[in-house]
DNA sequence: AAGGATGCCAACCGCCTCAAG
DNA sequence: CCTTGAGGCGGTTGGCATCCT
């Protein structure tokens, strides 16, 4: 099976799979533009990528996904959306490749199991049903007097821990979503959203954002205003 | 038992971002 | 500044396996 261009598609054989793991471990990870041409592979790059990252590369976890990690897995998509990369991150030895395909087949069994519902619910009354409100996140301008700026953990690129110790990096994920809703103050009028802080400063979703990976806020999630390397 | 429907997963495609020249 | 190419991402598709009628 060949493509236009010359190059292989379609699945992998173990024979290509063993050459890329040889490359890979021999070259490391990326260069990938080079890896067809090291390993000896008629593929392309883009596809010698895909199938480490999704298959060879090792720590990946196949198999059903547990309770917590589907609760973490809906938790995040709420607040992410669709940013499987970003979903997968956080979910260890899982790559975004399974964390879609989990998600199209959760959602599908859901709407169906909805439908089904549905069917029988609307015999009895008829119900309004909110659709799935997916919360992204939302650029801010932030100034340089900006109490959120003022905090400590600017100069540290892991935020896991909080000024109290009250976030930690093994149980960010505990409090997800817990208390935003309660402390969030949305300004719909020019998209700026703020969360109060127990002491009345700015927490910007603290435990959330706090918790998420900073280079997904450096990267711009957040409007990429906010510049967190020292200057 | 057969064949159509459905589900699942690996892989592809097209687009975007970013850095280098 | 503009162009180009690599890396990366999300959406979609194709094919195999399983289920259902």
């Amino acid at each position: 099976m060949e493509g236009s261009s010359g190059v292989r598609k379609g699945a992998w054989s173990q024979f290509e799979d063993d050459l890329l793991r040889d490359c890979v471990n021999l070259h490391g990870e990326g260069k990938w533009h080079l890896v067809p041409q090291r390993a000896g592979l008629n593929r392309c790059r883009k596809s010698c990528r895909l199938r480490w990252l999704n298959y060879l590369k090792p720590n990946i976890k196949r198999g059903d996904f547990n309770e917590d990690e589907v609760d973490l897995m809906i938790r995040l998509h709420k607040l992410l959306g669709n940013r499987w990369s970003l979903i997968a991150g956080r979910l260890p030895g899982r790559t975004s490749n399974d964390v879609k395909n989990y998600w199209n087949a959760y959602m599908r069994r859901k709407v169906h199991s909805h439908n089904k519902d549905n069917k029988i619910k609307k015999q009895e009354t008829k119900s309004t049903v909110k659709p799935h409100e997916v919360i992204k996140p939302i650029p801010r301008v932030l100034t340089k007097t900006s109490p959120w700026l003022q905090r400590k953990f600017i100069n540290s690129p892991k935020v896991g821990v909080s000024e109290e110790g009250a976030t930690s990096s093994e149980n960010w994920w505990e409090t997800l979503l817990a208390d935003k809703e309660d402390n969030a103050v949305f300004n719909n009028n020019n998209n700026t959203c703020f969360f109060g802080g127990v002491h009345g400063e700015l927490n910007l979703w603290n435990e959330e954002l706090t918790s998420i990976d900073f280079d997904f806020v450096t990267q711009g999630e957040l409007g990429g205003i906010v510049n967190f390397q020292n200057p």
